[in-house]
DNA sequence: CCCTTTTGGTCCACTTTGGAAAAAAATTGA
DNA sequence: TCAATTTTTTTCCAAAGTGGACCAAAAGGG
């Protein structure tokens, strides 16, 4: 994604420096942390250019203004995102659709805990009607929501998934990983749960699919693969 | 809890007038609302007086500061969140185990839907180590855990509950409503979620006890009660 | 009707805000 | 090598916002 420049739409006379790569990536990632702790309003573009070591006004250079940078953040979080989640469901796709789902838990699990603005970002935006929220949901929730939705209710007539509201099932699911790990500092402090240690996440996924997925895969019909 | 001045600790010579109590209350709503939103870095005191539709000096002069105004809404929300869970746990004591957990998740459920700053300044302040995170672990989320955590490791033995670490149990519980409920304007546009709907919260805590206490309980033997 | 509590209005000293502008430096491609 | 271009540095700005102090006016209590 930051292959081409972030900003200029014409034709780059010159190919990008490299140097220039790297300052938009440290951006990037200053400004997810920040937006992720303090929200769009409560975050400067000075935190963020302090956080990234790089004198503030290189935001205007590479992102035109605070509101393009939040948006190029969030193209980087959720774009990165979505592509763990299918490349999960690429290299699981001889499985069955209870191990399909497994696989996609257990990345959104990692991903969340190496990302925890993944979840932070969609609180902190959800909180007020918001145009940026609207531009998340129809840009990067939307796709994936769509998909992991037909395959769990695909996954709830085979008797696998829990019965009831698909789209409430998703929801809790999600929030079981991804909202469970945004809270990282207080589980450890509120309730002994380590998220620093390996063996926590792989607790996390696997409870989350012993509850929520508690049913085993019929007897495979050798004709009918999903 | 307002009843009496929330700063003075001097004798008050004379009673606290009305209008003061309405004044503060007023503040205390309009700070979790911001506080929820923005965050504390992200809210200034004049935004929270304006909401109140009140004048940004009286901040001072009924809560000395910012932060003590803080923790003064923080009690406010806690303190009432954890009322509603002991009169819930009051009304249901003569029930089962599983019955009166199940009144505790509607509870929060309902809770929830009212006052979605529960799990919002959660997020907020958990996003970074933090003395307001701390105290607010110590003074109200530790007295609510321990109680809850018991009551589901109970149930683990019972085969109500779902086996597995009663502390991750027990937060995926927790994040299955609150945290829901905490992205109200988002589930609506993305997963087409309308939390305005009663009904939708009586769907949600139904799935929940469905989903973590999927057991049923052993017939009761007519001696022992719990 | 006096005395305390509460509020309104004003002021302050200071920081922070997002962004503009232009000069300097680094890199590229020929 | 060197001119054109990209990127960074430095400086500046006007505006708004910051938490909090102060005191006179108003309201309410006993």
């Amino acid at each position: 994604m930051p292959d081409e420049p972030t900003l200029h739409n014409q034709p780059p006379a010159r190919k990008q420096q490299q140097r220039s790569i790297v300052t938009q990536q440290k951006l990037l990632d200053a400004a997810v942390e920040a937006f992720s702790e303090n929200g769009f309003k409560g975050t400067s573009t000075r935190d963020i250019a302090e956080r990234a070591g790089v004198h503030h006004p290189l935001i205007t250079y590479h992102f035109k203004n605070k509101d393009q940078l939040w948006r190029a953040a969030a193209d980087y979080v959720f774009g990165t995102f979505t592509e763990s989640l299918s490349n999960a469901l690429d290299e699981y796709k001889e499985q069955d659709p209870k191990q399909r789902m497994s696989a996609l838990i257990h990345t959104y699990v990692k991903y969340a805990r190496a990302q925890p603005a993944l979840h932070k970002v969609m609180v902190q935006e959800a909180s007020y009607p918001n145009a940026r929220l609207d531009w998340l949901i129809e840009r990067h929730l939307k796709p994936i929501f769509t998909v992991t939705f037909g395959m769990l209710e695909k996954l709830q007539q085979l008797g696998v998934a829990v019965p009831g509201n698909p789209a409430l099932l998703f929801n809790m699911i999600r929030l079981s990983s991804g909202g469970l790990l945004a809270l990282g500092n207080e589980l450890k402090a509120s309730s002994g749960i380590d998220i620093d240690d390996p063996k926590t996440l792989n607790e996390i996924s696997e409870m989350i699919v012993r509850v929520f997925l508690p049913g085993k895969m019929p007897a495979r019909r050798p004709d009918s693969a999903n």
